[in-house]
DNA sequence: ACAGCCATGTAACTCGTTACATGATTAC
DNA sequence: GTAATCATGTAACGAGTTACATGGCTGT
């Protein structure tokens, strides 16, 4: 039933089953507020890839219409899709989350730098971190008034605020970490070891 | 200077930052112990594609010699190769961490399937969690006695109480979500809408 | 004797990215 | 009139994976 698609395929199907037919464009987009915090922002040509995939395997359905002088496709999930999504959600093991922490990565060879580059990588770390959580904060107010159980935005609305204590978790980790590197004193060379 | 490296090329620089010369065997251990969790665990064959880029780059010496019936490379980082890493982290803006975070993905699209399946994925990740949490915390213990400031793994030790933190933010979410779902009722038929 | 670990690599392939290309519609 | 947004694609490429191949060394 479910083959050969990639996860990104199954996150575009997810997102058709919103109820709304969507362009390639749409979809993007809608990716860009709520993927982008989860999975991945799919590049532009990904999304059209994948949508031209799940129409040859007969899981979204194309419709293509003139809409003045140009062609515009919309994209709904088909029967065949929300099976094979179904399918995908039951029988695909949880799967650890995958972690691309570039700053960690760096904090974790800090030795290999000065401090100073250190403490400016994890300023501008929560910097980003604050606009990624008010990005989403947007998010999570725009599925208010539909986010009890029984409500279509039920699911969208436990990830968000997942995500906003996510981010707030990682902001006082952060923070932890400018303090820790205090800890020998703004300028480290009386108290080190 | 830093030029046409990936990021996991880095990593494993930083990897030979700690003192010792690796094989590439040896770095693909240490690989998944540490970066596994705020990285990747690249491939074993990735690891040797990385490490004759850097090689040919000048950034790591490469020390082959017969051990037994078998030859053995072992790798040092060289006085270029830590330039180039330092450049980098000095040169490189954080950058947002990316998470694929397949269970926020399914969450996401709960609605797709039936909340049993949505409850066991979450049950799952609980476990892995632990697991996750309990690999880390070993690591953790084994540089208790060098994580003071100016201690060699004073660093390291920032980051996995920061990934252990995350474990413990994640575990409290994946309950919280499965209590969320419980709101419903356990047989979700009653009080739905 | 045989399994499991140590050690190194090649080949084929996929996901996803960036750069490039095109053109219509809308807002100022 | 011109810039931004809507809309759709192709082409080249790169990072990283799985599968395959090889062989020595180590413990039971």
């Amino acid at each position: 039933m479910s083959q050969d698609i990639p996860v990104t395929g199954y996150a575009i199907l997810g997102l058709l089953t919103f109820g709304d037919e969507l362009t390639g464009y749409e979809i993007k987009q809608r990716a860009d507020i709520t993927l982008r915090f989860y999975w991945v922002a799919p590049a532009m040509s990904q999304v059209y890839t994948e949508l031209r995939r799940l129409t040859e395997h007969g899981l979204v359905r194309a419709d293509a219409r003139a809409e003045g002088g140009r062609e515009v496709t919309s994209y709904a999930i088909t029967g065949a899709g929300q099976a094979a999504l179904r399918d995908w959600m039951e029988g695909t093991p949880a799967g650890f989350p995958v972690l691309k922490h570039t700053v960690l990565l760096r904090l974790l060879i800090g030795h290999a730098t000065e401090p100073g580059t250190t403490r400016r990588m994890l300023d501008d770390y929560l910097d980003e971190l604050d606009r990624a959580r008010a990005d989403l904060a947007a998010v999570r107010e725009a599925l208010r008034g539909a986010d009890r159980p029984g409500e279509p935005f039920r699911f969208p609305s436990m990830v968000a605020d997942w995500g906003l204590d996510y981010f707030a978790a990682e902001t006082r980790h952060a923070r932890r970490a400018l303090a820790s590197l205090d800890e020998t004193g703004p300028r480290d060379d009386d108290a080190a070891d």
